[in-house]
DNA sequence: CCTTTTGTCAAGTGAGCACTTGAACACTTG
DNA sequence: CAAGTGTTCAAGTGCTCACTTGACAAAAGG
């Protein structure tokens, strides 16, 4: 096979992946992925789109196999088709955040709104969490939670925190996470603790970043790191 | 700033990114640029495409950050904009050959039309040399050999080898790379050193997924791990 | 079996992209 | 400063893509 008979067969293929990035809908439709799978018209109310412009982009990434989906019942479960499209997802955000200005401003812009109450490394938090020394919170919805999180995190979503200040205990410290580095709802639960009189600080990135940080290497299915179904019922005494 | 906002914002900057690799030909010239800065006219001629469309998609790639540009005298000289477009190109990749069968298949194809002559994987390389159990050989034009290359290596482009079979010594294992898993002149070589009796095997990808690894992780200027301009004038005795 | 829910398809419109051609530009070198 | 490279620009054509609307399909459940 020649040189450029090769190229021709690959480069198309490689250019159908792109393609399926190139679209803010379907990227924002792989972020949510990225948290948890979902059906089309809970991925339309999340993305602000109609259900069938959402169907349509859900069937091009089904077509660069960027997801794959599974029926349930009389709906239909999108999830991302594998660790790679995450770990590509992460690497895109990367390297805009490296090279376009006006993302790294935003982030900037972001980090500054929030107290600047020191982050917490990633890479530090499985030794905080065996410690005891921190009491790690997850603030994203349940519903992803459940699909996975961050071991040994307690679920609080953060539109309960306000009303649930009273179960939580003083004498400790917050560590809060979210999605990831554009989620800001760690930076709102860590604004309400600390006006509260809690001692808190969120975590660098968030799921999206510990998830492809500790995916699984094997190509085959997933090792449930992380992802153990325990609390569906999530814990109410915290400590 | 409202979470919508944020996403409205940050959103179609990633799609930026996600737009520059959606086109084959773009692909292919990141994909040399990873080898080397080049001109537009060397890039034109190696991606078999006219000068204007050549120059277009690079203005394209520029647009995105992805590359950046540098005079020399007449003619100006494109790169990659930093190593995270590296990393990007070859999560791509990796996804690609991951979910679509279509590339797979082609590279078992073309794994299989080599003579599945035990590949040598990266990470021993640098003890196999150091040990001097090997000699390894370096088969890609001199400029990207030039602009960087696996330690220890030799230059010898695939065009010379088979006038240069004679200076190389016969008790010696030859490992050979060129520019990546998608590049056969690696496989080339070590068919035309196993037919004249060497033993030979070819690295596991080349110098792209090389560097991928052993990028600076600093944001700062290289510090130009493998950039030694050491001998732009090949060594003629090997050994 | 017929209704409801959920998701997909088909057609149509407007915008945007890829590639070609020929001209213009920028910088170097004589 | 003129001639000559090497690169970019501008205009034009044909194709592809995004989103909307309204109709259709597939399974669940009474």
């Amino acid at each position: 096979m020649a040189h450029r008979e090769i190229k021709d067969q690959t480069y198309p293929q490689f250019a159908r992946i792109g393609a399926a990035l190139s679209s803010e809908r379907r990227l924002e439709l792989i972020d949510l992925l990225a948290q948890a799978p979902r059906n089309v018209e809970a991925l339309a109310q999340e993305a602000e789109m109609s259900v069938a412009n959402t169907s349509q982009h859900l069937q091009a990434l089904k077509a660069a196999h960027l997801v794959e989906t599974e029926r349930d019942g009389t709906r239909i479960v999108y999830r991302l088709a594998g660790e790679d499209v995450l770990a590509l997802w992460l690497a895109l955000r990367a390297t805009a955040e490296a090279q376009l200005p006006e993302v790294g401003e935003i982030v900037r812009n972001v980090g500054a709104a929030n107290g600047s109450a020191g982050h917490v490394d990633r890479a530090e938090l499985s030794d905080l969490v065996r410690a005891e020394d921190i009491v790690l919170l997850d603030v994203r919805p349940r519903l992803e939670f459940d699909h996975g999180h961050i071991p040994g995190a307690l679920a609080l979503p953060i539109e309960e925190l306000s009303d649930r200040l009273s179960e939580l205990p003083t004498n400790k410290r917050f560590v809060v996470y979210c999605r990831g580095s554009y989620c800001q709802w760690a930076d709102e639960a860590v604004a309400l603790l600390q006006r509260n009189g809690f001692d808190a600080a969120r975590v660098e990135g968030g799921w999206s970043e510990w998830a492809g940080e500790h995916r699984t290497k094997a190509n085959g299915d997933s090792a449930d790191v992380g992802h153990e179904r325990d609390h569906g019922e999530i814990r109410r005494q915290v400590i």
